[in-house]
DNA sequence: AAAGTTTATCGTAATATTGCAATACAATAA
DNA sequence: TTATTGTATTGCAATATTACGATAAACTTT
Protein backbone atom coordinates (compact mmCIF):
# COMPACT_ATOMS: atom_id res chain seq x y z
CA UNK A 1 0.00 0.00 0.00
CA UNK A 2 0.98 3.53 0.88
CA UNK A 3 -2.22 5.23 -0.93
CA UNK A 4 -4.61 6.59 0.73
CA UNK A 5 -8.14 5.56 -0.13
CA UNK A 6 -9.82 8.28 -0.56
CA UNK A 7 -12.74 7.21 -2.25
CA UNK A 8 -14.47 6.78 0.94
CA UNK A 9 -14.38 10.25 2.29
CA UNK A 10 -16.10 13.09 1.59
CA UNK A 11 -14.77 15.68 -0.47
CA UNK A 12 -14.39 18.19 2.08
CA UNK A 13 -12.53 15.14 4.02
CA UNK A 14 -10.21 14.74 1.00
CA UNK A 15 -9.44 18.74 0.63
CA UNK A 16 -9.08 19.85 4.05
CA UNK A 17 -6.69 16.63 4.21
CA UNK A 18 -4.43 17.34 0.53
CA UNK A 19 -4.06 20.86 1.70
CA UNK A 20 -3.37 19.69 5.45
CA UNK A 21 -0.56 17.43 3.75
CA UNK A 22 1.05 19.80 2.03
CA UNK A 23 1.80 21.67 5.08
CA UNK A 24 2.54 18.73 6.56
CA UNK A 25 6.64 19.46 6.22
CA UNK A 26 8.31 22.10 8.17
CA UNK A 27 9.92 23.74 5.00
CA UNK A 28 6.54 24.09 3.40
CA UNK A 29 5.28 25.76 6.06
CA UNK A 30 8.56 28.30 6.41
CA UNK A 31 7.63 29.24 2.96
CA UNK A 32 4.12 30.37 3.57
CA UNK A 33 5.39 32.45 6.66
CA UNK A 34 8.07 33.80 4.89
CA UNK A 35 5.58 35.04 1.48
CA UNK A 36 3.70 36.66 4.39
CA UNK A 37 6.44 38.05 5.85
CA UNK A 38 8.29 39.70 3.27
CA UNK A 39 7.38 42.02 -0.07
CA UNK A 40 9.17 40.17 -2.52
CA UNK A 41 8.32 37.13 -3.48
CA UNK A 42 10.79 36.32 -5.77
CA UNK A 43 11.65 32.15 -5.95
CA UNK A 44 15.43 32.70 -5.74
CA UNK A 45 15.13 34.54 -2.26
CA UNK A 46 12.61 31.59 -1.13
CA UNK A 47 15.78 29.43 -2.34
CA UNK A 48 18.04 31.53 0.53
CA UNK A 49 15.85 31.80 2.83
CA UNK A 50 15.88 28.16 3.47
CA UNK A 51 18.46 25.33 4.46
CA UNK A 52 17.64 23.21 1.50
CA UNK A 53 19.14 23.02 -2.30
CA UNK A 54 17.40 24.72 -4.76
CA UNK A 55 15.49 21.69 -6.73
CA UNK A 56 14.36 20.49 -3.25
CA UNK A 57 12.96 23.87 -2.45
CA UNK A 58 11.05 24.19 -5.88
CA UNK A 59 9.82 21.50 -5.58
CA UNK A 60 7.85 21.94 -1.94
CA UNK A 61 6.57 25.10 -3.77
CA UNK A 62 5.45 22.73 -6.95
CA UNK A 63 3.61 20.85 -3.84
CA UNK A 64 2.16 23.71 -2.48
CA UNK A 65 1.01 24.98 -6.18
CA UNK A 66 -0.49 21.61 -6.94
CA UNK A 67 -2.65 22.14 -3.98
CA UNK A 68 -3.63 25.60 -4.78
CA UNK A 69 -1.76 26.84 -1.62
CA UNK A 70 0.24 29.49 -3.65
CA UNK A 71 0.45 30.66 -6.80
CA UNK A 72 3.14 31.55 -9.45
CA UNK A 73 3.43 34.35 -12.00
CA UNK A 74 6.23 34.87 -14.21
CA UNK A 75 7.98 38.54 -13.44
CA UNK A 76 10.46 38.68 -16.53
CA UNK A 77 13.28 35.94 -16.15
CA UNK A 78 12.31 35.13 -12.35
CA UNK A 79 9.09 33.54 -10.84
CA UNK A 80 6.75 35.57 -8.10
CA UNK A 81 5.09 33.28 -5.67
CA UNK A 82 2.32 34.48 -3.49
CA UNK A 83 -0.15 32.85 -0.98
CA UNK A 84 -3.81 31.86 -2.44
CA UNK A 85 -5.68 33.59 -0.25
CA UNK A 86 -8.76 31.13 -0.68
CA UNK A 87 -6.95 28.30 0.09
CA UNK A 88 -5.68 29.16 3.09
CA UNK A 89 -9.25 30.65 4.04
CA UNK A 90 -10.78 27.23 3.72
CA UNK A 91 -8.33 25.88 6.27
CA UNK A 92 -8.98 28.63 8.76
CA UNK A 93 -12.74 28.18 8.40
CA UNK A 94 -11.90 24.24 9.26
CA UNK A 95 -9.95 24.81 12.46
CA UNK A 96 -12.31 27.76 13.42
CA UNK A 97 -15.22 25.59 12.97
CA UNK A 98 -13.40 22.54 15.05
CA UNK A 99 -12.68 24.92 17.51
CA UNK A 100 -16.05 26.31 18.58
CA UNK A 101 -17.77 22.69 18.31
CA UNK A 102 -15.59 22.11 20.89
CA UNK A 103 -16.18 24.77 22.77
CA UNK A 104 -19.78 23.93 22.72
CA UNK A 105 -19.31 20.31 23.68
CA UNK A 106 -16.82 20.83 27.30
CA UNK A 107 -14.87 17.99 27.50
CA UNK A 108 -18.21 15.76 27.79
CA UNK A 109 -15.83 12.95 28.20
CA UNK A 110 -12.11 12.08 28.75
CA UNK B 1 16.05 10.25 1.17
CA UNK B 2 12.41 10.48 3.18
CA UNK B 3 13.17 12.49 6.35
CA UNK B 4 12.11 15.57 6.83
CA UNK B 5 15.44 18.46 8.05
CA UNK B 6 13.61 19.42 11.26
CA UNK B 7 16.85 20.66 12.47
CA UNK B 8 17.08 23.85 10.51
CA UNK B 9 13.36 24.77 11.03
CA UNK B 10 11.90 26.39 13.64
CA UNK B 11 10.19 25.03 16.89
CA UNK B 12 7.18 26.47 16.03
CA UNK B 13 6.98 25.58 12.23
CA UNK B 14 8.06 21.92 13.15
CA UNK B 15 5.29 21.63 15.89
CA UNK B 16 2.60 23.50 13.07
CA UNK B 17 3.98 20.47 10.26
CA UNK B 18 4.02 17.61 12.70
CA UNK B 19 -0.02 18.57 13.56
CA UNK B 20 -0.67 19.33 9.83
CA UNK B 21 1.10 16.23 8.80
CA UNK B 22 -1.38 13.92 10.89
CA UNK B 23 -3.76 15.82 9.61
CA UNK B 24 -2.95 14.94 6.04
CA UNK B 25 -4.98 12.54 5.45
CA UNK B 26 -8.93 11.66 5.08
CA UNK B 27 -9.51 9.11 7.65
CA UNK B 28 -7.97 11.37 10.06
CA UNK B 29 -9.63 14.10 9.42
CA UNK B 30 -13.11 11.92 9.52
CA UNK B 31 -12.33 11.37 12.89
CA UNK B 32 -11.63 14.79 14.16
CA UNK B 33 -15.10 15.63 12.94
CA UNK B 34 -16.86 12.35 13.98
CA UNK B 35 -15.31 12.99 17.79
CA UNK B 36 -16.66 16.60 17.49
CA UNK B 37 -20.15 15.04 15.94
CA UNK B 38 -21.20 12.87 18.13
CA UNK B 39 -21.06 12.34 22.30
CA UNK B 40 -19.85 8.87 22.05
CA UNK B 41 -16.00 8.45 21.44
CA UNK B 42 -16.02 4.66 21.61
CA UNK B 43 -13.09 3.35 19.41
CA UNK B 44 -15.14 0.87 18.09
CA UNK B 45 -17.70 2.95 16.91
CA UNK B 46 -15.32 5.01 15.10
CA UNK B 47 -13.84 1.65 13.49
CA UNK B 48 -17.68 1.19 12.02
CA UNK B 49 -17.93 4.81 11.10
CA UNK B 50 -14.67 4.67 9.19
CA UNK B 51 -14.19 2.32 5.70
CA UNK B 52 -10.96 0.51 6.68
CA UNK B 53 -10.20 -2.13 9.02
CA UNK B 54 -9.29 -2.32 12.93
CA UNK B 55 -5.59 -2.33 12.33
CA UNK B 56 -5.78 0.70 10.20
CA UNK B 57 -7.82 2.72 12.21
CA UNK B 58 -5.87 1.83 15.48
CA UNK B 59 -2.73 2.67 13.40
CA UNK B 60 -4.72 6.42 12.65
CA UNK B 61 -5.87 6.46 16.61
CA UNK B 62 -2.44 6.61 17.37
CA UNK B 63 -0.49 8.91 15.18
CA UNK B 64 -3.21 11.40 16.12
CA UNK B 65 -2.61 10.65 19.96
CA UNK B 66 1.01 10.75 19.47
CA UNK B 67 1.10 13.76 17.84
CA UNK B 68 -1.02 15.26 20.48
CA UNK B 69 -4.43 15.94 18.19
CA UNK B 70 -6.90 13.77 20.60
CA UNK B 71 -6.26 11.85 23.64
CA UNK B 72 -7.55 8.45 25.20
CA UNK B 73 -8.96 6.77 28.36
CA UNK B 74 -9.58 3.81 29.51
CA UNK B 75 -13.27 3.43 29.46
CA UNK B 76 -13.77 -0.55 31.21
CA UNK B 77 -13.21 -3.06 28.35
CA UNK B 78 -13.23 -0.25 25.40
CA UNK B 79 -11.15 3.31 24.65
CA UNK B 80 -12.58 6.62 24.69
CA UNK B 81 -10.92 9.08 22.36
CA UNK B 82 -11.76 12.74 22.45
CA UNK B 83 -9.98 15.53 20.83
CA UNK B 84 -7.64 17.29 22.83
CA UNK B 85 -8.64 21.05 22.63
CA UNK B 86 -5.14 22.91 22.73
CA UNK B 87 -3.90 21.31 19.79
CA UNK B 88 -6.54 22.38 17.78
CA UNK B 89 -6.47 25.67 19.01
CA UNK B 90 -2.80 25.80 18.20
CA UNK B 91 -3.81 25.13 14.84
CA UNK B 92 -7.04 27.76 14.70
CA UNK B 93 -4.58 30.35 16.16
CA UNK B 94 -1.82 29.61 13.29
CA UNK B 95 -4.62 29.66 10.38
CA UNK B 96 -6.23 33.03 11.83
CA UNK B 97 -2.99 34.10 12.13
CA UNK B 98 -2.32 33.41 8.09
CA UNK B 99 -5.55 34.69 6.76
CA UNK B 100 -4.89 38.15 9.29
CA UNK B 101 -1.57 38.86 7.69
CA UNK B 102 -3.20 37.72 3.86
CA UNK B 103 -5.81 40.51 4.12
CA UNK B 104 -2.83 43.29 5.59
CA UNK B 105 -1.05 42.68 2.30
CA UNK B 106 -3.81 42.73 0.23
CA UNK B 107 -2.04 41.45 -2.81
CA UNK B 108 0.82 43.48 -3.17
CA UNK B 109 2.14 41.33 -6.10
CA UNK B 110 0.84 38.27 -8.08
C1' DA C 1 -11.13 -20.64 34.50
C1' DA C 2 -12.93 -20.32 29.79
C1' DA C 3 -14.95 -17.70 26.31
C1' DG C 4 -16.02 -13.40 24.39
C1' DT C 5 -15.06 -8.41 23.44
C1' DT C 6 -12.18 -4.66 22.41
C1' DT C 7 -7.99 -2.55 21.08
C1' DA C 8 -2.95 -2.75 20.02
C1' DT C 9 1.06 -4.66 17.81
C1' DC C 10 3.77 -7.28 14.37
C1' DG C 11 5.02 -8.33 9.91
C1' DT C 12 4.89 -7.32 5.26
C1' DA C 13 3.73 -5.55 0.55
C1' DA C 14 2.81 -1.55 -2.18
C1' DT C 15 3.44 3.07 -2.70
C1' DA C 16 4.86 7.93 -1.41
C1' DT C 17 8.03 11.37 0.26
C1' DT C 18 12.40 13.75 0.87
C1' DG C 19 16.68 15.43 -0.71
C1' DC C 20 20.06 16.48 -3.97
C1' DA C 21 23.40 16.22 -8.04
C1' DA C 22 23.16 16.61 -12.70
C1' DT C 23 20.97 18.58 -16.21
C1' DA C 24 17.55 20.88 -18.95
C1' DC C 25 14.88 24.87 -19.95
C1' DA C 26 13.69 29.88 -20.34
C1' DA C 27 14.56 34.66 -20.24
C1' DT C 28 17.74 38.30 -20.14
C1' DA C 29 22.42 40.46 -20.80
C1' DA C 30 26.61 41.01 -23.13
C1' DT D 1 24.90 34.46 -30.76
C1' DT D 2 26.87 33.33 -26.60
C1' DA D 3 27.01 33.79 -21.84
C1' DT D 4 24.56 34.36 -17.63
C1' DT D 5 20.88 34.04 -14.46
C1' DG D 6 16.79 31.86 -12.48
C1' DT D 7 13.80 27.94 -12.18
C1' DA D 8 12.16 23.24 -13.34
C1' DT D 9 12.86 18.39 -14.30
C1' DT D 10 15.11 13.92 -14.10
C1' DG D 11 17.01 10.14 -11.77
C1' DC D 12 18.11 7.92 -7.85
C1' DA D 13 18.94 6.47 -2.90
C1' DA D 14 17.13 6.52 1.69
C1' DT D 15 13.28 6.56 4.38
C1' DA D 16 8.25 7.00 5.55
C1' DT D 17 3.40 5.99 4.95
C1' DT D 18 -0.69 3.18 4.18
C1' DA D 19 -3.25 -0.89 4.58
C1' DC D 20 -4.38 -5.23 6.41
C1' DG D 21 -4.08 -10.28 8.02
C1' DA D 22 -2.57 -12.60 11.86
C1' DT D 23 -1.98 -12.40 16.42
C1' DA D 24 -1.34 -10.64 21.02
C1' DA D 25 -2.89 -8.21 25.11
C1' DA D 26 -6.35 -6.62 28.41
C1' DC D 27 -10.55 -6.47 30.32
C1' DT D 28 -15.59 -8.65 31.01
C1' DT D 29 -18.78 -11.90 31.31
C1' DT D 30 -20.27 -16.48 32.01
Amino acid sequence: MGASKTDHFTDKQNAIAVMAKALGHPARVAIIEYLLKTDSCICGDIVNELPLAQPTVSQHLKELKNVGLIKGSIEGNAICYCVDEKALTVLQKFFTHVTTKMEKKKNQCC
